[in-house]
DNA sequence: ACAACATATTGACCTACATCGATACGACTG
DNA sequence: CAGTCGTATCGATGTAGGTCAATATGTTGT
């Protein structure tokens, strides 16, 4: 790979205890705060939404662009976005990129938000 | 009041059902995006923690900007942007401003990731 | 009415990020 | 090995948003 990616994502640690039942740390809110950047956008939770519901719970990248009507790169971008951040996977099938949603991660984030 | 607040954030709106379980359509996953961005930055997740966790379940206004090392006028700023999200309820309290958690609000947020 | 204090708004600045066209990489096929 | 196709990266652009100093609004007390 000649390209080399500078800015990865870092991915979301399974660390984040209920806000509203703990306090959170400030370290913690940074970390979870940029998880929750990656659901606040209209096209990931798209991509997100379409994976999960997907035939065998796998779609290919190869859809995306005409399904959320965005440019092959916008979605490939989105997609790099989510993978890093291990909420999602990718398997490489020949020339196509197939994609899963990593469900602990999603529960990672809906448990922060457990109320008491 | 003299200055009209221009903007307000749209109050989310308690429709969104599970987007791992049913596909969610373009308009809602706008609107969800725009919910989640509101627990996308660390400060905002912090005032949210703050209040949920506070004697009473409620916080003056006054204690947070020292407890989170911000401005007054950037505290005020996000205080509005969860109040007018309906995320928090306001009560003004002689000279003070009181804020509570509006839990019902952070559910939607919760089931909306809920696991098949 | 005036002073003091809590909160809201304005205006400006800077950074983050969603987007796309062009292009590079990688895998399959003939 | 050359062509084709799917995907990733680059580079550029426009916009959204977090931040604060200055200032306005509103409430309480004197």
């Amino acid at each position: 790979m000649l390209y080399a990616r500078i800015m990865k994502t870092k991915k979301i640690e399974a660390c984040c205890r209920p806000v509203l039942i703990e306090p959170i740390d400030p370290d913690e809110a940074v970390e979870l705060a940029a998880a929750f950047k990656l659901l606040a956008d209209p096209i990931r939770l798209r991509i997100v939404s379409l994976i999960a519901n997907a035939p065998d719970g796998e779609l290919c990248a190869c859809d995306l662009p005409a399904a959320l009507d965005r440019s092959q790169p916008t979605v490939s971008h989105h997609l790099s976005q989510l993978t890093d951040a291990g909420l999602l996977t990718r398997d490489q099938r020949g020339k196509w990129a197939w994609f899963r949603i990593d469900r602990d991660r999603v529960a990672v984030l809906r448990d922060a938000l457990e109320l008491s």
